[in-house]
DNA sequence: TTTTGAGTTGTTCGA
DNA sequence: GTCGAACAACTCAAA
């Protein structure tokens, strides 16, 4: 008699360790680990791609190569495949966000059909999506209140948590023995980011934790130190999960900064639950009226800026560095954003879009209430004056201009502040000028806010 | 129910 | 160079 089996089937938590739902698999008998590559996946920027194909062969090292990959539309593919190893159930970590639960729903609606479950365990939080209310019931909608209730929810919890123990004795029954179709392609990329194992993003966390994160709060908005834990694709893909990092953290500001960043994932993928039309749409619907450029001259605009010809330094070097590496740094995501919205006058969606191609951690709830924050449209807005100068940021941020001649090789020998603006005779040949004039297009942005607020009245 | 204080990340201007 | 005020009005959350 064969032993009883389970899938396991990954998603975005690419891990063995503390994974509740793989204690779970494990307890049902063996287990059988599957991924499956969505074709729409393939249209994402090679780093997004390489970095996810090499988590997942890092996942199945771990495993002795028995990850089965399969190709297709997970609501078909899935039922099926249980049907073909005959496991009765099917176990992940669940997925919060909006396609992901109506993926889930196909899904266990055609396992239930054949006398199978889906069996949902955890989820890449520290707190699910959808737990912390108002004294009402109701959710939260300004993050500085939502993350003091987080805490109190989740500090009890976290405490008594314990992590799901090492399972070493699984017994994997995968490939080879069963049919397999290839794993992703992996295209080659130049990436500075840690690699995609659980053992390489557990050591960078150590080194951040003794070297980085007590000076965390002043070092983590210059671009060109490397004063950010990096570990955002590992949280994306689920390498780490957050209550790893939570669980080492101590009663120091700088650390009580860090948790805060976790906590304004916690809090998108929240609002996102609540409002999953909120992904492309204005969370203010009164910002619908908003004048934005859609034209001819508007895509072209739009082509420079993903391109990183703008004319800014400081934004040309975060999208270049966004192409390359798949990664920017966080202060200069903010910086690219706003001059897309306020000087480009452009849809916050057209930037989410590209964000989201590009970026190894982009997660549709943190990128896209991320980008109408920025826009002014979203949750806990920023004003609509606050708009940043791109050229003071960078004097700001980058004050000798390390992150700039890193990558825009172009600006190398533009010595002193110029390499911020380099106007006149200081613009090398073969770097264009501004392609808008930012304190016009200033102006501009508040004309238009303003404009809408006589509307609206 | 009403009131009150507050709200991630900024810039500019004038004294 | 530094500093405070202005830039609006609204919504949220809790007392």
């Amino acid at each position: 008699m064969t032993r009883a089996r389970s899938i396991l089937w990954f998603r975005r938590d690419l891990r063995l360790d503390d994974l509740p739902a793989l204690a779970v698999a494990h307890a049902h008998g063996d287990v059988t680990p599957l991924f499956v590559v969505d074709p729409a996946f393939s249209a994402s920027g090679a780093p997004r791609r390489a970095f996810m194909a090499a988590a997942l062969q890092a996942l199945d090292d771990r495993m002795g190569g028995a990850l089965v990959y399969r190709h297709g539309d997970p609501a078909a593919v899935v039922p099926a495949f249980a049907a073909e190893v005959g496991a009765d159930v099917v176990v992940v970590s669940r997925d919060f966000g909006p396609y992901g639960r109506r993926r889930d729903a196909a899904v266990a609606e055609r396992l239930a059909a054949d006398g199978r479950r889906l069996q949902g365990v955890g989820s890449p939080y520290a707190v699910d999506p959808g737990t912390v209310v108002k004294n009402d019931g109701t959710p939260y909608a300004v993050f500085t209140p939502f993350s003091k209730a987080w805490l109190a929810v989740g500090q009890p919890r976290w405490a008594e948590r314990r992590a799901t123990p090492a399972v070493g004795d699984v017994n994997w029954v995968g490939a080879p023995d069963i049919a397999c179709d290839g794993p992703p392609a992996v295209p080659a990329v130049d990436s500075t980011l840690p690699p995609a194992s659980e053992a390489s993003a557990r050591d960078r966390w150590a080194e951040f934790l003794s070297e980085g994160l007590d000076q965390y709060d002043d070092r983590r908005n210059q671009p060109a130190l490397d004063g950010t834990s990096r570990l955002s694709p590992a949280l994306r893909w689920g390498i780490l999960h957050p209550l790893q990092l939570i669980d080492d953290l101590g009663p120091v500001r700088a650390h009580e900064v860090f948790r805060s960043e976790l906590a304004w994932r916690d809090f998108y993928a929240d609002v996102l639950f609540r409002r999953p039309e909120t992904a492309w749409e204005n969370l203010q619907p009164k910002m619908d009226a908003m004048v934005v450029d859609t034209d001819a001259r508007a895509k072209e605009r739009f082509a420079a800026w993903t391109e990183g010809r703008t004319g800014y330094p400081i934004v040309d070097a975060g999208m270049r560095q966004l192409l390359a590496t798949g990664w920017m740094h966080n202060r200069v995501r903010m910086i690219v954003a706003s001059f897309l919205v306020k000087d480009l006058h452009l849809p916050w969606q057209w930037g989410a879009r590209h964000f989201m191609r590009h970026l190894v951690d982009g997660d549709l709830a943190s990128n896209n209430h991320g980008w109408q924050w920025a826009a002014g449209t979203g949750t806990d807005a920023a004003p609509y004056f606050r708009v940043f100068n791109p050229t003071s940021q960078s004097e700001r941020f980058d004050p000798d201009g390390e992150y700039l001649r890193r990558w825009v090789p172009e600006l190398r020998d533009v010595g002193g502040v110029a390499v911020h603006a380099p106007d006149g005779l200081l613009r090398p040949a073969d770097y264009p000028p501004p392609i808008v004039d930012h304190a016009a297009e200033r102006d501009e942005a508040l004309r238009r806010y303003k404009s809408l607020g006589a509307a609206a009245r």
